[in-house]
DNA sequence: TATGAATGAGAGTTCATTCAT
DNA sequence: GATGAATGAACTCTCATTCAT
């Protein structure tokens, strides 16, 4: 992560995807022009393609490494040794903390997802599915845990990513409800989730 | 209901609003051009803006009469007086058959929220929030029957949109898992939502 | 004149005729729709199109009108036997009145002769040829009577319109030279004429 | 100037304007579509938009390219010390000889003037302005050296214009009136112009 | 390697005109 | 006669991509 970070910061292409992740994540893949990621990054057109054979490489990369991040960080959080529940919280406010400071970055993933990009859906599908995947298996480990119920894996990690992304989209904004829910959000959020994935016997 | 399916398959704006909820629900916005609109209506590019005044028009046109249909069905099941766990299932149900027939249009919605279409952001918001406070006020009515707990009614609703939305759109689709996600969809979410849901006292 | 006068407020052609020369005055020929002409005279556009075959037509129609209204006025000068002086000065006059109370119609006939309709070019010449062919007939008329010095009539025609038309155009607005244009316009532009066309041996 | 002409034929640039002034000079503004500049300046449509934002841009760069054109040469005519009436005759030939070789380019500013550019008034009054500004200026010189009598300097820098626009726009074709005017209209005008400005006391 | 001038297919939209009623 | 729904060619403009330098 240190070493992604850096080099986030300091090559060409390190720059590239962190603009490209900004201004998909606010305007969407459609809203977002080559000429503008490269402005926004600092670097010519010539220069963007060298990196990238076309504007959907740019988005899929940005995204992938948008989803490495939460994996990595969700991964971490487990091998810590955490409750679930305290997994599902932290991975919420994860979520929810990547609007700070008027960023929509974290909207792309769900963007992508309900997305409209003219050839990529197989490959988003791919990408959100290894995802999901990584989810379902700490759910499946949860689940041998006895902390997690038995239900289907890859299908509960799809229903959570969603409750979450629709959340976080309507934390965007300046009016009166965005400003509640981003006050309001995680803690309801991972409640909701902790509920729905909580084995049987448990209460509260 | 039947009256309007009527009119759509007869008068040109009905056949513009199918032709456009359809191609809109499977390519998205960007996606979708006017001139193919016109063709899968059968109809000319003068007449689709002689009924609408731009692209946008016809994409809220098509999203509301979409809303619209949802709430009128959750509502008339709400009404019937079935238990809040039978309505959840119900309405889960109707979202999964909106996909039957290789008809994408039930992942209109979905795009319309997590989408991007550049003048519409204010439009889309209070559609969607029309919608989730109609859901709101049947959770609310659930609340103070006792057979939903007590939580933020508007929040929960996103909540709920975005967990159907998100497996109904992996739903979509030949491979190995839509199949599955189609199969065990409506039952597993069902099941997620009831469980995020039911009052403290309730099991299973 | 009286006849046509009350034509144009009550026969749907003279509605017709008097909304498109303020409009075409106003806006010029692609700035004017016919739908807005058909609004403009409370008419339908089916009504428009059984008066007139084309847009190009309810142009020349309207241009028509204009140039006979001015040309009659003209005569009506001259055959009042007023010395040449005063004829022109009047004709400028008439100009500048016609841009009263905001209306532009009277920058149809020099919009029309700089203009740029498509299929209208011979149609516009020989109109402003008729024109300029009575104007320089009563040049004519004064240069026998040996009030007005021997030139080419007919050219000598086309230089006094472009003469006014021009000043007029600058005197429309509200900025601080249109309104000194407006004022000293008239005087100075028959200055201009009269000098331009007095015989040698007058002064002043 | 050489310069001038020399780029004109070599850059993009130079050749877009020189085509954009010869065919909106020949069919105005609304009847030159972007697509025939391009062709007829051996350019693509995307070249156009490289160099100009948009296609009034592209009018407004040819239309303020002919009046300095017209410009610089009055005030060499001037500085080269020649008497007012001179400079007059001058002009106006200028003018005349900017419409041979079936060129209509030389319409392009009255077209522009008279003409309907929806969002263009404001610059092209300023354009032609600052045009008839450094023309009233010639006159003033004039009238302060005696030459040309006192008079409304702006208010007659637009009546001269006029004059020769109307006149000039009367010699293009192939009729019996245009030779005829293309053989009479220099010495014409210039006489009009001249008898319309010279001094009190000077006689032919 | 790096640049950005140049490309051109395709987008949304307008509007004079037609014609069934 | 009168209507206005319907047509579709043509418009301006965008933008991902290429390639000579």
């Amino acid at each position: 992560m240190r070493t992604n970070v850096r080099s986030e910061a300091e090559t060409l292409e390190g720059r590239i995807l962190a603009a490209a992740a900004r201004l998909f994540g606010r305007d969407g893949f459609h809203g977002t022009g080559m000429r503008r990621i490269a402005a926004e990054a600092g670097v010519s057109i010539g220069a963007l393609y060298h990196y990238f054979s076309s504007k959907e490489e740019v988005f899929l990369a940005a995204l992938r490494a948008e989803y490495e991040l939460w994996l990595s960080e969700a991964r971490r959080l487990w091998e810590a040794g955490s409750p679930a529940r305290d997994v599902l919280r932290e991975v919420v406010e994860l979520h929810f903390a990547s609007l700070a400071q008027g960023e929509e970055r974290g909207l792309l993933v769900g963007r992508a997802w309900h997305g409209e990009v003219p050839g990529l859906r197989k490959a988003l599908l791919e990408l959100r599915d290894r995802y999901a995947q990584a989810v379902a298996q700490l759910l499946a480990q949860g689940m041998e845990r006895g902390e997690i119920r038995r239900a289907h894996p890859l299908l509960t990690a799809y229903a959570l990513l969603g409750l979450i992304e629709s959340v976080t989209a309507r934390a965007v904004g300046e009016d009166r409800v965005a400003k509640e829910v981003r006050r309001e959000g995680p803690r309801e959020v991972a409640e909701l989730a902790w509920r729905a994935l909580r084995p049987e016997e448990d209460r509260g």
